[in-house]
DNA sequence: CCTGTTTTTGGCAGTCATTGACATCTGACA
DNA sequence: TGTCAGATGTCAATGACTGCCAAAAACAGG
């Protein structure tokens, strides 16, 4: 509730958030392979050493709220509805979710674009997607109390974090135009259809 | 056509061939980071350059035919016939390259615990995944002339490839026991009721 | 079998990521 | 102000890679 905390609190914040912004811009400039962590650490008024107390490797620094942001989809998702489709639960969560973390469409594509670049950035980034699809397959499992050898929750969630993916990928290549709520409704559709015929 | 190949693509083959059971081997007992490249070379005979000659990173010698069996898997694909409804067609042609691989279980098992115990490589393995995901979604755009715009064949990849690494996982964690073509027709009907209610 | 050519290797040095150990500095608080 | 816990900087060491050059092995022709 206290905004003023400890200095040194704010000021780890901001280091943090130096470390964000500077490995962001130089990862932006010359790409993620030709900056080194000292250089990093360097604008960011820190010593190497230290952008490793801060972040456990170099690719973290991309994904600096992870597990604050999974933790929060999945509460999201756990506070639908009960009576809610599953599928219907993870679009609302993630369309809530998407309003509630106030994406930065500018930064959001800057750090796409970085991520995307690069092979073992883009492989750390579908590790992130899994863990959101765990999120989705063990809401689903607790609330249908399905058995833990159905598959049925474990895809549904394939379909649920696939949707975010292929929409987040979809409004990256569009420029970060149009309505990411929008795009992850067009592609829940399109498993109808996908499904089908 | 040629089974007696030039003595140098014999021996070139052959130490691949140990350098990939060396790894495996290490792995296997002590674990992916407790093992250094040095050790893997000198158990396969060569120097620690040279591994470096055959793969282009430590990790990529556990997908040492990733390539190759994306374009199998491609091809595979595309040789179904037309009529064939998407999944239908990769479904089967999941079940064709499984025979065709002849998928050593105990291989694959071993394999499998080494990347499931390193989140690194449990990324690299989601990155395998999504490539194979992509030549999904190419052969249902080629085959349905969909607009590259359209969501559908995106969403059929999904899950199709979801399909895979789920059935995969629970093959696994079966103990490789049990038939991986019916646990993959199983995951397939799943998304029925996924989708549905 | 001998010899010049083409590949494949080994050895080395250098860069960079990552980590442990230890000294120093700084905010928090009595 | 003096002390303590937490944060940072320094240093040294390990291990993944890479470029470069020289030795060894496999080839090809005579």
């Amino acid at each position: 509730m206290d905004a003023t905390e400890s200095l040194r609190d704010r000021k780890k914040l901001r280091t943090r958030e130096q470390l964000v912004a500077a490995a962001t811009e130089l990862f932006a400039e010359r790409g993620y392979d030709a900056v080194t962590v000292g250089e990093i650490a360097e604008r960011a008024w820190v010593s190497e050493r230290t952008f490793f107390r801060y972040f456990g490797a170099k690719e973290d620094v991309l994904w600096p709220d992870s597990g604050e942001q999974l933790a929060l989809f999945a509460a999201t998702i756990e506070a639908r509805p009960a009576v809610e489709h599953p599928l219907e639960s993870v679009r609302n969560a993630m369309i809530e979710l998407g309003r509630a973390l106030g994406m930065d469409a500018t930064a959001a594509l800057t750090r796409a674009r970085i991520v995307a670049a690069t092979p073992s950035l883009v492989a750390r980034d579908m590790l992130e997607y899994s863990r959101w699809e765990g999120a989705v397959r063990d809401a689903v499992r607790r609330r249908t109390g399905a058995d833990e050898r159905d598959l049925a929750p474990e895809m549904t969630a394939v379909v649920a974090g696939g949707a975010l993916r292929v929409s987040f990928e979809r409004w990256v290549a569009d420029g970060a135009r149009g309505d990411l709520a929008e795009m992850i409704g067009g592609a829940f559709a399109a498993v109808e259809g996908a499904i089908r015929d």
